[in-house]
DNA sequence: TAAAAATACTCCATAGGTATTTTAT
DNA sequence: ATAAAATACCTATGGAGTATTTTTA
C-alpha cells in the first residue's frame, strides 16, 4: 500500500535529484530513503528514477508520477491547513513569498502590524522570482504569494490589492523641467536600465515603453551587468548612466538620493497591480483576506 | 505526521457511520482503527467525529475533513493507476458504473467483446441511479461511469457515445393507424407510466412531454407503485395500464410481448445522450476511449 | 443489560539507523 | 580513488490483534 511518506521522499528526491540530498531535506538517512524509493517502485510496478553516476534522472513515468505526486501532498497539505486554522484567522505559520521589487518596501510597513495584530502569527518569508514563487507555491511550500498582477496560472485564485504607479527616475542634471508630466515616449530606450532577466518589473516596464524583451538593448543591463535590485539600478541612475522606471511603493526608500530626480508620468499614467495569489484548493482564504486588509489599509490611497 | 491510511480509515467511518462497519469495511479490527481516526484527530488538534450512542456524526469540520480526504485519496488512486496501466490500456481491474436503463441493454453486446479482445481486462460491474454512480465516482470507488448525459458535475469530464432516441410504447388494442409517426403531443400524460424517482430516463421523459416533474399525475408511478425496472413498466403497458417512453436500446429486449405496440415519434424525435463520465484527473482516459470505441462500433448506426 | 467505543497489553512488522559493499567514473 | 547508491543487519517505534473496561441508552 502506497503511503505519503513514499511521495514526500520521491518529491523530495525529484527536486534534489540526489538521494543524499534528499534524504537530508527529509531528515532521514540516504538508505531509509533509497528503500521507501524502491518500495515505491515495487508497488507501482514501475521504475520511477534512473540511478545514474553523478546524477538521478526522472523516467519518463517517473515525471507524471511526481507531478502527480505533487497534488495529493499539497491536498493533504491543504487539508491540515484547514483542520488546523479553522476559525483563527491568522494563527500559527504563513509561508509568505515576495518578490524583490515588492518586498523591501510592503513588508517594513505591514510585518509590524501583521505581529502587532495577531499575536499568534510566525510569518515565514521567502523572496525571489514571480516564477520561482510559483514554483513554490503549487508545490505547497509556500501558503501565499505577493506580487505582480496578472497570474496565468488557472491552478491559482488570486486578489488585486492595489495600484502601483511607475515613475521615471532620471539623473538630477537631467535638463527637463519640473512640474511637466513626462510621456513614455520621452524615455531614450538606448539609456534605460532594468533589473535583469526574470524580474517582472523589468518585462512590464519593456511592455509599457512598446519594447520587445528580445531587441532590447537596455544599457548596462544588456551589456551583462543586469541589476539584481532596485537599489543597485537607483546607484547607477544616480550616477548618470541612465534612467530607470520606478514604481511609486520604492520611492520613499529610493529615491532619497539628491543626484537624482523623479518624473510624473502623464495620465493615464502606467502602472503595475499588487496583488495576492495562492493555490485555488487553500484552504486558508480568510488568511489571505485579512492579510490583504492590513495591505490595503497601508497602500489603498 | 498525518498518513493516508487515516484518511482511508476516516473515509470508511463517515461512510458507515460506525467504527465496528467502517473497521471490517477496511479488514483491520476496530480498535485499530479507533487508534488511528483519534491519532488524525490529535494530529489536526481538532475533533473529527462525534461519538454518540447509537450513531457517530461528523462535526463541522469532520465533513470538511472528509471532504478533503476524499480529494486525497482519489488523487492518489489516480497516481497508482497511471503508474499501472501506463501504456496497456484496458488491463487489470476497470471498475464500471451503469444505470440501470442502460445497463441491460448494452452490456450484453459489449462486455463479450470486451472480454475477447482484452483478455487481461477484469470489468467489476455496478448498476445503480446516476447520483449514487456520481458519488462512487467522485469518491475514488468507481472508475467511469455509462450514463446519460449532460452531466453538469464539474469535476467530471464526459464523452458523447451516441443518441438513444425514444419511442411510444402502447397496448396493442390502440387504436392509433399504423406507419403514422406520433408526435409528443399525443401522448397522454395521466396514462404515462414511468421509473421511480431518481431515474434520470424518468426526468428526460417528463422533460420531453414538457410536464414539470412536481405536479406529475403519472398513472401507477404516481400512485406509489413506481416501477424499477423498464421491464415491470413494459409489463404494465402491456396489460393495458398505460404508455411509456421506451429508449431505443431496449427495444429488442422489452418490446418481444404482442399485446405492447412501438411507435416512432415525428422528426426531430426525442432522444436521450449515452456517454461516458470520469473524473477529470483520472488518469485512464486511454481506456476510456477504447472502451468509447467498443460501445460505438455496436451502437453507432 | 446490551451495544459500541475506548483502553490495556502484547506482539510483530517495518521504518530507520549504522556499517559495509557495490558500482561507475 | 572517490562519490553515490544499494545492501546487510540491528533496533525500536508503533500499528494491529485479543481481551477487557467504560459508557450510555
Amino acid at each position: 500500500m502506497i503511503t505519503l511518506k513514499q511521495l514526500r521522499y520521491l518529491s523530495a528526491l525529484s527536486h534534489h535529484g540526489h538521494f543524499g540530498k534528499a534524504a537530508k531535506a527529509c531528515a532521514v538517512t540516504q538508505p531509509a530513503l533509497s528503500m521507501q524509493i524502491q518500495e515505491l517502485e515495487a508497488e507501482l510496478g514501475v521504475s520511477l528514477v534512473e540511478r545514474r553516476p553523478g546524477e538521478v534522472v526522472l523516467t519518463e513515468i517517473g515525471a507524471e508520477v511526481v507531478q502527480r505526486a505533487g497534488q495529493v501532498l499539497a491536498t493533504t497539505r491543504d487539508l491540515e491547513d484547514f483542520a488546523r486554522h479553522r476559525g483563527r484567522p491568522l494563527t500559527g505559520l504563513l509561508r509568505l513569498g515576495v518578490i524583490p521589487s515588492i518586498a523591501p518596501y510592503l513588508l517594513p510597513k505591514i510585518l509590524p502590524a501583521l505581529q502587532q495584530r495577531y499575536a499568534d502569527l510566525c510569518v515565514e518569508l521567502r523572496e525571489t522570482l514571480t516564477h520561482v514563487l510559483f514554483d513554490e507555491l503549487n508545490r505547497g511550500a509556500l501558503d501565499v504569494v505577493l506580487l505582480a498582477l496578472p497570474v496565468e496560472d488557472h491552478d491559482l485564485a488570486t486578489l488585486r490589492l492595489f495600484d502601483d504607479p511607475f515613475l521615471l527616475a532620471v539623473p538630477a542634471g537631467d535638463n527637463r523641467p519640473d512640474n511637466v508630466r513626462v510621456s513614455v515616449k520621452d524615455i531614450d530606450v538606448g539609456r534605460l536600465i532594468l533589473l535583469e532577466e526574470g524580474h517582472c518589473l523589468r518585462d512590464q516596464a519593456l511592455a509599457f515603453c512598446g519594447t520587445a524583451p528580445l531587441d532590447m538593448p537596455s544599457g548596462l543591463a544588456a551589456s551583462g551587468l543586469g541589476a539584481t535590485s532596485l537599489s543597485t539600478v537607483m546607484q547607477m541612475v544616480a550616477n548618470g548612466y541612465g534612467v530607470t522606471l520606478l514604481p511609486r511603493i520604492a520611492l520613499g526608500v529610493e529615491a532619497r538620493d539628491e543626484r537624482v530626480r523623479v518624473l510624473r508620468f502623464r495620465d493615464p499614467e502606467p502602472a503595475r497591480s499588487i496583488g495576492l495569489a495562492w493555490r485555488r484548493t487553500s484552504p486558508r482564504k480568510a488568511d489571505f483576506a485579512a492579510l490583504a486588509q492590513i495591505v490595503r489599509e497601508r497602500f489603498c490611497a
